[in-house]
DNA sequence: GGTTACATGTAACTAGTTACATGATTAG
DNA sequence: CTAATCATGTAACTAGTTACATGTAACC
């Protein structure tokens, strides 16, 4: 899920990691959280399956000079040569961001191969058994980048899963009704009816994604489902 | 939270590890999942921490006959007698099933122990940062065995982390409206709006409990909150 | 010159999962 | 006798967490 995530914010702009944490608190922070402990190893293993890229300092905002070039002095290899210079990249972007009001440090900005774009889709469009609320929540958030019928098989499939649990609950409910005490029956009641209600829910987006299947027509500005019922 | 589930299940009867699975499918199925593969471990785990004690076979229903005395033969020791004493148990409970209608086999029957009860309690009551809703749910489900002012507080604290929740949604959603896509907008939109009715929910138990409190009125058998509006 | 925020990472732990191995008992 | 169900367990994996280690740059 976490990959998921992070490749869904690299689609927008390429992010260093600590500001990917940042985005993800900020916009995802209802659906999902991270700590620095999970998110690098993750960029790692990502970058490893070739599905971004890293690249040293110097994120988008207005390019004030030449990439920091440092010339090698000949004997310097590998990691000391890349040590040296993202020290020398550092001074540089020190010197450079003066004159922009705080920028850069050093910093290993990521970005989205098209590898990492089929494996974000595939993970998008996959029905892993772990698919809870959080995870549904997850690929609703990044499903403008699906296609149509991919989107609706997503929407499809989630109604289907609360749909059995509507039914496991009520079956539970009928089963037990007499041993269970009031929190309980509280607590089912109150979880039926939420379920009943994210399948309104869903119906609703599944509609609205039908017409726009039927019509063919462009992603909407509006809000999807529970329109204004003038 | 597994523990906690199978010491609450513990609190009502003893039981053997796969009936202890079937109970946690079907009457906590929704609010919790568990494989054998972290059942068993689970219980022994438990076992070692002394929280419960395990017997060999032999059930609560109707005892037939007396405990299935096997004669020591000397030189037998530990291990091997245990086997032994297993094996000779095993005969006799099938023996015995066959008046009964199926019973028995070669398990282990799990009780509590109060050490048990205190670990429970403590679980019951504790405010681990990991409360996430099922977590809730699972202690909801079992909070008839905690004290009513501990019962209170777990209320409490579950409605504060989901005010908490709303107001990072609202400010998640003023600062992001004009950059979310519809699908996003409806999704911040159907949680918040779920949000508040499980503080509505949480509202109506807490007042239920808090004049429960004040009157010293014992357990009601009737639903607590949403009760008919007559 | 010390505190705070930025930035990247590792190690150990948590809490489960699936797949596998093993075997007893019962029903057809 | 064979398949299904009951019953217990281990091993390897998943997907994260917290706590720790390290260092830079900005602010006052």
């Amino acid at each position: 899920m976490l990959e998921l995530a992070i490749l869904g914010l690299l689609q927008e702009q390429e992010l260093h990691g600590y500001e990917l944490k940042k985005r993800l608190v900020e916009a995802l922070g209802p659906f999902s959280s991270v700590s620095f402990g999970s998110l690098y190893p993750a960029l790692a293993r990502l970058q490893r399956a070739g599905a971004v890229e890293a690249s040293e300092a110097a994120p988008p905002p207005a390019a004030t000079s030449a990439p920091p070039f440092v010339p090698m002095t000949g004997s310097m290899a590998g990691e000391a040569a890349a040590f040296r210079a993202r020290r020398a990249a550092t001074r540089e972007a020190r010197d450079a961001g003066r004159q922009e009001g705080r920028r850069s440090r050093v910093r290993k900005v990521y970005r989205i191969t098209p590898t990492g774009e089929e494996v974000f889709t595939e993970l998008l469009a996959s029905d892993s058994a772990a698919d809870d609320g959080r995870a549904f929540s997850l690929k609703l958030a990044f499903c403008r980048y699906l296609a149509p019928e991919a989107r609706l098989g997503l929407l499809e499939r989630r109604r289907a899963q609360l749909v059995e649990r509507l039914a496991r609950y009520r079956s539970a409910a009928r089963k037990r009704r007499e041993r269970m005490d009031a929190y309980m029956q509280s607590l089912f009641e109150h979880d039926t009816e939420a379920t009943e209600r994210d399948i309104s829910w869903l119906d609703a987006l599944i509609a609205t994604e039908k017409q726009r299947v039927a019509g063919s027509s462009p992603p909407p500005a509006t809000p999807v489902g529970r329109r204004q019922e003038t």
